[in-house]
DNA sequence: AAGGAAGTGTGATGTAAATCACATCACAAA
DNA sequence: TTTGTGATGTGATTTACATCACACTTCCTT
């Protein structure tokens, strides 16, 4: 093993980057602080939604139970990211399930108190349509990187992100730093773990990507865009 | 035919009905109108992304095109909706295409006027984020209904969608007051012409839908939602 | 150090949907 | 009336992935 893991990563971006130091003080104001214990859940589908949770620290991922056992990553939340459903009506439910997979410190907001805190302050607010405006277009970019390249382009769009998220440069290949079994990577882009062992064992023999240490080392990166077409999306967009 | 297309409509439903009649006016304030024809294009990928529109009478689809020719239509917006991409970057593009389907009548609307107004008006702002995340729910309720439940999911959602949007009553049957060519529903599910067809011929056999003048009629719609697990949302969000 | 659990790798087989290739059908225009 | 042009309907074939079934590897436990 090398020094590879000591540098830094390419980015330590947290969607919370749209707020200003003021704003987001402001919204800290209005949580209240709770613990979670990985494991945990923070809300079901069907619950009532009608709260924004802010990741003090910790991880939480968004998931879609499908029909039988299997469950689909929607969205995986690091420490520093605000999410949340903020819908039109009163008796608004939870789509998805937020399970807690790491040990978290949670700030909670209640929409009514966000209500007031927007209503108070017209550049929190304008900085609060551009954070749902981010998470809107990750959403939409998720949905055209699944539907529109297969698998293998799922997949090699969902490495881009984990090089966003969670990449450290090392001359020209960048390691993900983060251990991923191929059943996550599987749930992540609705696959099954076999197809993603397949399409991983294919992409090491062609030597666009290696593992070391079982972390996943992209070598070329240009052929991961190259196959989901990722081209013009600033690297705070692409993430998982 | 009977006199069924006389009857009123389900729903005649528009986004901007998120908005109180001051909001709506004040936005209206800042919008400076235009006219676009049917078969021309409100914006292309790759377009900078710092308007948005209201659709003040006329028919929007909001497009992606795959590698090769074929389109996939992720939004279609009519008379009263509010559309168009808010993000944080400056230099944002889009990532779909706006075309004119029916010509219309269309208010734009500056990103940076919105700011303004946003800025000074807590009401509007609040209301403006309602908008915000019914846009976001309809994307993912979309992704859920396309990712999980097949083919034949996928359709049976969009059908039910078509009711909502275009939906009249006829004792316990739904006419679509829409023509639609196989063509058109394959593209709004990233499906081929010939398997809607196949589907469509499952379904009038099984005696869930009928033809009425070359009208979509749902007879069944329950059965419909069972196929795509539509339970608890609300009419208007599960739109087109 | 042995045993077990969790993860990986890979062949064989099944299945949903795309693709290809036509045969209609509806209807508007020449 | 013929002719051309979309749209529909349907079989045959191919393709992408899921599913099933195991063997193999790692590493953790006691």
């Amino acid at each position: 093993m090398t020094d590879m893991l000591q540098r830094k990563p390419v980015s330590q971006v947290a969607n919370s980057d749209c707020f200003t130091e003021e704003s987001l003080t402001k919204l800290k104001e209005i949580m209240y602080e709770m613990r979670a214990e990985a494991g945990n859940h923070l809300f079901w589908e069907g619950d009532t939604a009608d709260k924004l949770y802010f990741l003090k620290r910790g991880q939480v991922k968004i998931t879609k139970a499908s029909d039988e056992g299997k469950s689909f990553i929607l969205y995986v939340y690091n420490t520093g990211d605000l999410f949340g459903q903020v819908d039109p009506f009163q008796n608004s439910v939870h789509s998805f399930n937020a399970e807690v997979t790491e040990n978290s410190i949670i700030g909670v907001i209640q929409q009514k108190d966000l209500e007031v805190l927007l209503w108070q302050h017209g550049d929190l607010a304008v900085e609060f349509m551009k954070w749902m405006g981010l998470m809107h277009r990750m959403t939409q970019t998720k949905f055209r990187d699944l539907m529109m390249f297969g698998k293998p382009g799922a997949l090699c769009s969902t490495l881009i992100r984990l090089c966003n998220t969670y990449g450290k440069n090392h001359g020209s290949e960048i390691v993900i730093t983060k251990k991923l079994t191929n059943s996550e990577l599987a749930d992540m882009i609705g696959a099954t773990r076999e197809s993603v062992n397949r399409m991983l064992g294919d992409l090491k023999r062609a030597n666009i990507i290696a593992m070391e240490n079982n972390y996943i080392v992209v070598k070329d990166l240009p052929y991961l865009r190259d196959i989901c077409q990722c081209e013009n999306c600033p690297v705070d967009m692409c993430r998982i």
